[in-house]
DNA sequence: TGACAAAGTTAGGCAAGGCTAACTATACTG
DNA sequence: CAGTATAGTTAGCCTTGCCTAACTTTGTCA
């Protein structure tokens, strides 16, 4: 009974969770330090949130070592990421939202949308390149239509 | 100068804001008890709440007294309302969510998403009515897709 | 090898937002 | 009009999550 699934994880640990599984990559291991500055965040911060990881059994952690995530730790924020990342693309390639901003709004939807929901995001971003492919290009059709819209009201 | 912008509202003003804004209706009144009920909080928390709009000049607030919105505090319910109305129309009538779950993620990805993502969701759901007139269903043709999909992966 | 810089931790504090319990005001009803 | 129920408020507390300042550990390099 190693992974216990203790609740759902608040925003901000989500947070840690993410921004230690992408510094991390293949190394593995992730610092104080760079957490601190990807999260824009105090490193006194940083330390209180692993003590936190640490204790919900999603992270290894030790005191003035680096940081690795455990089997669930790293389940989890996978999650997180694949929410992100399912959410950026269909703000950017089927909305057409600016990049910077669908990163930004992708960071703070990700912890907000249940899995029913992201999965059928993931359904529609499926159908869109199925029907590009059969000659249908959605997204195309929507950035024409949503320009001449947009440009009317301004926005 | 009444209506001061004052900043960006927490998420937690903004529900307070919009229970307020559903509440009162024609009348334009609302009671604590109420928004209490309807936000699933204790009625000393409406009170903290009540002060706090007020003194953002959103709320026409006395002890003891039931409360209305300010022009300022309309306006900015509005906009939370209309973000909820756009988010859930899209999930419900686009991506074809369960009503009661599309209803709950409105809740919370309101306060996350931008004027910028929710113009353009406007826009789509413009576009997929626009198609559908023109004899393209797109949400239908998308919910046959997906329940395939769906299907496949037991979720 | 020892001194210094960098990384990490601890202590103490703050703000937001919620809670319960006890109190006060209001309003309804006999 | 008195008494009680209901609505609203206040006081005091808790949790989460962040901060700064001061301290400790680690690691590097002269």
């Amino acid at each position: 009974m190693v992974a216990v699934k203790s609740g759902k994880l608040s925003a901000s640990l989500e947070d840690y969770l993410e921004a230690i599984f992408n510094l991390a990559g293949e190394s593995n291991v992730a610092h104080s330090k760079d957490i601190a500055e990807l999260l824009d965040v105090s490193r006194s911060s940083v330390t209180g949130a692993l003590r936190i990881l640490k204790k919900k059994g999603l992270a290894n952690y030790r005191p003035y070592d680096s940081v690795t995530l455990t089997g669930a730790g790293r389940a989890a924020a996978a999650e997180v990421v694949q929410k992100h990342n399912i959410l950026k693309s269909f703000l950017v390639n089927i909305l057409g939202v600016d990049v910077d901003i669908a990163q930004r709004a992708a960071c703070k939807a990700e912890h907000t949308l249940g899995p029913e929901v992201i999965a059928r995001l993931l359904c529609f971003i499926e159908f869109v390149t199925r029907s590009s492919k059969n000659g249908y290009d959605l997204a195309d059709e929507f950035k024409q239509f949503c320009k001449n819209k947009l440009q009317d009201n301004r926005v």
